[in-house]
DNA sequence: CGCGAGATTGAATCGTCTCAACCGTAGTGG
DNA sequence: CCACTACGGTTGAGACGATTCAATCTCGCG
């Protein structure tokens, strides 16, 4: 882990994201103050289950990974994090970290002071009412996920994955995985194995995936399955 | 379905529920205003996933079952509210319900101007705060359920919803289920045989259960399971 | 060229679902 | 009062899906 400084393409990011995005640069400027910006490197752990901590998350560059644990080891993951996303502003207000976070790749989080955002929705409205929709938008993921996983089967939920990232009204399309494979099992709630599994399932509805590069050449047939 | 006047016991409920509990009283009957009570029996549905709602709903008694729709006529549950909760606050901020709802058993049901809170929410700080805190709350809970789909057994998830029964400290102790174990199977994602079968594996363990009645001989067991 | 990490494949096992049969209790109607 | 039925719950058998562990493959990189 190294400290850095905010540079402007930092902020940049932070201006085109869902919660900054909507504020005026002022506030956002007041809400940074005094926030750190650190490098991780893979398998870093920002922080753990059960620590409580008092900071917002946000990522400038990067992947992060926020799970679960169970018994002897086991991992669940309850979210990813790409480049753009803020998140851990449950333990902001519930006290502690219901999960654990660590870098799915080399990353770079900036961390907000969580006190001084409270007390910033607690008087501003329209931060609150970004958070409002933050919270929103974050519970709704979460809530696919889960109905995912009660629903589908591993090969209909990399299907759906895969229609995710379409762009509506195309018949075929190609595009590259953001992260790992290892990362998207992880995140679909499988094994790595059963992913693979699922891949060479899809090939045979017209998918071929060659590293991170996914190609469909039948939309619909993805869709039926 | 047929609609109601509100009484004082209800605005009892209101008032000790996590969200209007923290607003003083002038806000709560400000909100409340044009507010419509219905009384529903089981299976009546309140909307259903994609309908664009702009209310939000809350169980003065009875118990409302939150579900997702896959294919075939499958059904998975999302949340279970029981009296005193409130939900659908998404839809009202997403635009359209991300999934259906239905009284799962006789229901009495208020339902909001969501404009009218999301004014309010825009407005008073208090109430805005109050939304964030139960958003979180809300998320939460469906981590939870997440995190317990893929780390945990049937048994496993069976006796984690026990132990968050339990009155701490105790060793041994009883408990009403709060419904159906029909609802219970699925609000912990199991099909009702499997919730049947995880009951007389945890039977061996130390927990009997006579219809709604459940007793717990040792709890150290159930934990270590 | 050879190493190593990520990814794939195979075989065995485990857990849950499905479908069907059955049980017990609470109503219902003769 | 006693069948009859309806419903929620339980039990059994079989099928299916995903996990696990081990072996193998592939590709990028020193």
């Amino acid at each position: 882990m190294k400290t850095l400084q905010l540079t402007s393409s930092d902020r940049a990011i932070l201006a085109c994201s869902r919660f900054f995005g909507r504020l005026p640069h002022a506030t956002v400027e007041a809400i940074l103050e005094g926030a750190t910006l650190s490098s991780h490197e893979e398998h870093d752990v920002l922080f753990r289950q059960g620590d409580s901590i008092d900071d917002v998350f946000f990522v400038i560059s990067g992947l992060v990974r926020l799970y679960r644990l169970g018994k002897e080891g086991r991992e669940a993951d309850v979210a990813v994090f790409p480049k753009g996303e803020m998140f851990a502003e449950n333990a902001m207000f519930l006290g502690r970290a219901t999960a654990s976070a660590e870098a799915a790749e080399a990353s770079i989080i900036l961390r907000l002071d969580g006190r001084k955002l409270r007390q910033f929705a607690a008087v501003d409205p329209e931060v609150a009412q970004a958070l409002i929709e933050h919270l929103c938008h974050r519970g709704k993921m979460t809530e696919d996920l889960l109905a995912e996983d009660r629903l589908l089967t591993a090969p209909q939920r990399v299907a759906s994955y895969i229609l995710s990232h379409c762009p509506n009204g195309s018949t075929s399309f190609s595009f590259r995985l953001p992260f790992q494979k290892n990362v998207l099992a992880g995140k679909l709630g499988l094994a790595p194995e059963a992913l693979s599994r699922a891949f060479s399932t899809l090939r045979l509805s017209g998918v071929s995936v060659k590293g991170r590069l996914i190609e469909i050449r039948d939309r619909q047939a993805l869709e039926r399955f």
